[in-house]
DNA sequence: GACGGTTATCGTCGTACTGACGATAAAGGA
DNA sequence: TCCTTTATCGTCAGTACGACGATAACCGTC
């Protein structure tokens, strides 16, 4: 990029959009807040804020997102996701917005923020049904933000961002099972995600919590990439 | 995002860069121009420039695309890389870009633009090199994009991109080749591309341009996605 | 006009991964 | 004790893979 020495310079006022998911009794959801002032007054949106302007912006990405969860140092998962810029996507005012994916175990409740009537987890189905739509572009963010995760859990071990520290692979295949919106043979499963190499570290203990036999514990592995992929189903 | 009703609000320049990707003798170059002014007077930056107060991001890199190859309705393709929003990447203002990626088939030479002291296709491998470093966190973006293309010729049909309209397997190969950097075995990547349901459609003509036995010719299919993928070697 | 060089295309092999599904293990609850 | 539940390990046929052999069909050369 050049600048021209230009007088005048175009400027826009830039924004984090995040989409923050976890799951909630076996619901994928979605941190949503209810706005409490026009434009789209009522309507559930996306939480974000402005980057401020010595700010990096990942590093706004997770002020916004410490300040909507009301936690910091979260073990979640943060990247970038993509930038929104339809000159007409807020009726106010020229504003492009960077939209940032979030993924994090079973959060606490949100509170509501001072530009919020209301702030919630939201069952990413129906935030994305044809009814109650959300405000300015976030349907499609939100959208993108979901097919990113699903395809995140492909090739990466990002599914454990879902879980505790120490998990089953039982419950990591709720994750996937969840996430994608499918049923998983539980043998298959259990090979793949076994067979990946650096993608489960074993504890040595087991767990009852979900009943039956004991189950294993496991700790994510060192791994950034699965290998082989567990690809979704046709 | 939800807009503060003040009176301040914080504000950023906003601009495209473009990481334009073609094939030139057997090398994959991007598209540089050599500054013209300070900072970084005489170095290699990637084209770009401002987005315009009523335009769409894309819009704003299709335009900075044609302006710099100064072609238009050029047959390539164009997608969104990333932004870049570290508040010190330019030291003059706080500058957001929004990165996008072309992929193109033999492009004309470039022309300077006006504030560009020079414009070239530059084999991206040099420009990467420890010598001769880009301006701004170009080098960072150029590499990223690199990463994007490599990684989507194994997914989508984009290698076709490329080539011209009409393309025989051996001229698909050496796309991969040299945007991978690896060698492939002809025999299994003429049966791994005509095997991918909707990646090539024959035209039932063939050509000798390359030597050898007539090969025959092929236009890109109606597939989005490579089923089964292509992977890189490991 | 046969011949060697070159590229294209098709086939074969053994290995590895996949999905479908059987079998056993080990807990808790009736 | 038996039954239900979940975990874990195997089996099997179908599919994909990399390595590589074989043949086809053009070119230029002598």
């Amino acid at each position: 990029m050049v600048l021209a020495m230009s007088h005048e310079l175009p400027r826009s006022a830039v924004t984090v959009d995040l989409v923050v998911l976890t799951l909630r009794a076996a619901d994928l959801c979605a941190l949503l807040v209810r706005r409490a002032a026009a434009p789209y007054k009522g309507r559930w949106a996306l939480p974000g804020g402005f980057v401020e302007p010595d700010e990096d912006l990942h590093t706004a990405a997770g002020r916004e997102l410490a300040e909507e969860t009301s936690v910091s140092d979260l073990p979640v998962h943060l990247e970038q996701l993509r930038s929104y810029g339809d000159p007409n996507r807020d009726p106010r005012m020229r504003v492009v917005s960077v939209a940032y994916l979030a993924l994090g175990p079973d959060l606490p409740d949100p509170v509501a923020g001072s530009d919020a009537a209301d702030a919630a987890w939201r069952p990413v189905a129906e935030a994305l049904a044809g009814t109650a739509k959300l405000a300015f572009d976030h349907a499609v963010i939100l959208a993108d933000g979901v097919e990113r995760a699903r395809s995140k859990l492909e090739y990466t071990p990002l599914g454990t961002a879902f879980c505790g520290r120490e998990f089953t692979v039982g419950e990591l295949r709720e994750v996937y099972e969840t996430v994608w919106g499918v049923g998983l043979d539980p043998r298959n499963f259990h090979r793949k995600v076994t067979g990946a190499v650096g993608f489960l570290t074993p504890t040595g203990q087991t767990t009852t919590r979900n009943g039956g036999r004991p189950a294993r514990l496991y700790r994510r592995g060192p791994a950034q990439l699965l290998m082989p992929p567990l690809l979704r189903p046709a």
